[in-house]
DNA sequence: GAGTGGTCTAGACCACTGT
DNA sequence: CAGTGGTCTAGACCACTCT
């Protein structure tokens, strides 16, 4: 663990503990270096990774600011894990539809760069909360980086497999919303009627070193799906 | 124009200049810094600058690749400008529907953490992107913070009235997102039918030092509005 | 004017990737 | 093993806020 991780680890702690809400106070810049007996610069490393992570504001020649959010129930549209592993998220549940390898169609040779000739794993599922339909979900995963899965994985979470059986993390995904009205099939999967409406997620997940792995696409139910996300302002 | 904000200009402009595509490599650390004449340090701000703004990533070991992205007519979620201020953002425009100080409800006292004596404005505007119709908008401003409005700066953008005029600019802002139906008056502003399906968004905006200033609430026209996000991998 | 966050430097050392 | 990005330090100086 590195320093500047456990600093932020160590603060987000403090603000969780301590159950501070938006706009209090934390120590002072000056002040964290005594209290972690650290160089400024590693302080302030710290500081941008909570920012990053929306759980803090700074605002020059005033203080160090908590930022609270978070309506509970909502789907964090800034993670890329799929769904799973936040605390709150064992909740959270996947059953299988089907389960395949399949010939890629030109679109997702596109968005995975991959050759028609190149068998990719096709994989179908209905995501559920406490047992509440949230989505469901159709999912390409290229097969030259994700060589095995089988349908005891994918009840659990196929990122943390991939974490821990490959060292295969997420470096960074593309997300693509639109609003639509539903098919009938997907009605059906989502116990709605045909024409309700539902958001349309494309997701690219690509591997810290670029390679794009994953291209889904989910169809959320309208009633028991909302969303949320945080935006910090950044000029370039 | 600090020195690392100008070198992650520069760099961006290579970027856009040479028209490098996703995947391609740049200069590495140690070349950036001869070529900028600057410290290690403040080439790695620079590019954090780029990370953060999903122009770049750094791939440990390896170098640093361009990141492209941005399907061209999508609407950027990570953004909290409203919408103007792009490039191409000139063929966006507003139509005033109405506009006056009213009484707040409760709803929007808690999230401007206003009193209910305090009187804001209330803006409702159609918003269209080369004349077709993107959302309808319904947005309160604390008039403590936005003490004058006119129809004139509504049909342009706000915000850019609020930087020039008060110094004030958006710090942060919070998203919600939901799908549901349309009613009969918003159907009738969109020129859809009632029950059609729409997106919901609600937007808090914060100044920089944390004071919440705007809320507004969106509905978007289903087949002209379509969105997109950048995640990047951060674990605390 | 005191206190706060922010920039920038030079340099030592670490950790990962590719060949 | 060479080259690349990443961590950490100590310290000088700057820019803003608050009262």
């Amino acid at each position: 663990m590195l320093k500047y991780q456990s600093v932020a680890q160590s603060i987000e702690h403090e603000i969780q503990t301590k159950d501070l809400t938006q706009g209090e106070r934390l120590p002072s810049l000056t002040e964290l270096m005594t209290q972690y007996n650290t160089s400024k610069s590693t302080i302030i490393k710290a500081l941008d990774v909570l920012e990053k992570n929306n759980r803090i504001f700074q605002v020059r020649g005033s203080g160090i600011f908590v930022r609270r959010n978070q309506r509970k129930g909502l789907i964090d549209l800034q993670t890329n894990r799929g769904f799973s592993s936040d605390m709150e998220d064992a909740r959270l549940s996947a059953k299988v539809l089907s389960f395949a390898k399949v010939t890629p169609t030109n679109e997702i040779c596109q968005h995975l760069r991959c050759s028609p000739d190149e068998p990719v794993f096709h994989v179908k599922r209905l995501r559920l909360k406490d047992n509440k339909i949230l989505c469901v979900e159709d999912s390409y995963y290229l097969t030259t980086v994700v060589p095995y899965l089988n349908t005891e994985i994918l009840e659990h979470s196929i990122f943390e497999y991939l974490k821990t059986s490959y060292q295969l993390q997420v470096g960074f995904s593309e997300k693509y919303l639109s609003v639509g009205k539903l098919s009938q099939s997907n009605a059906d999967y989502l116990t709605l009627s045909i024409d309700d409406p539902c958001l349309i997620t494309h997701e690219i997940f690509y591997s810290r070193n670029g390679v794009p792995f994953d291209y889904s696409t989910n169809t959320y139910h309208y009633l028991n799906a909302n969303f949320f996300l945080q935006i910090t302002n950044t000029t370039i």
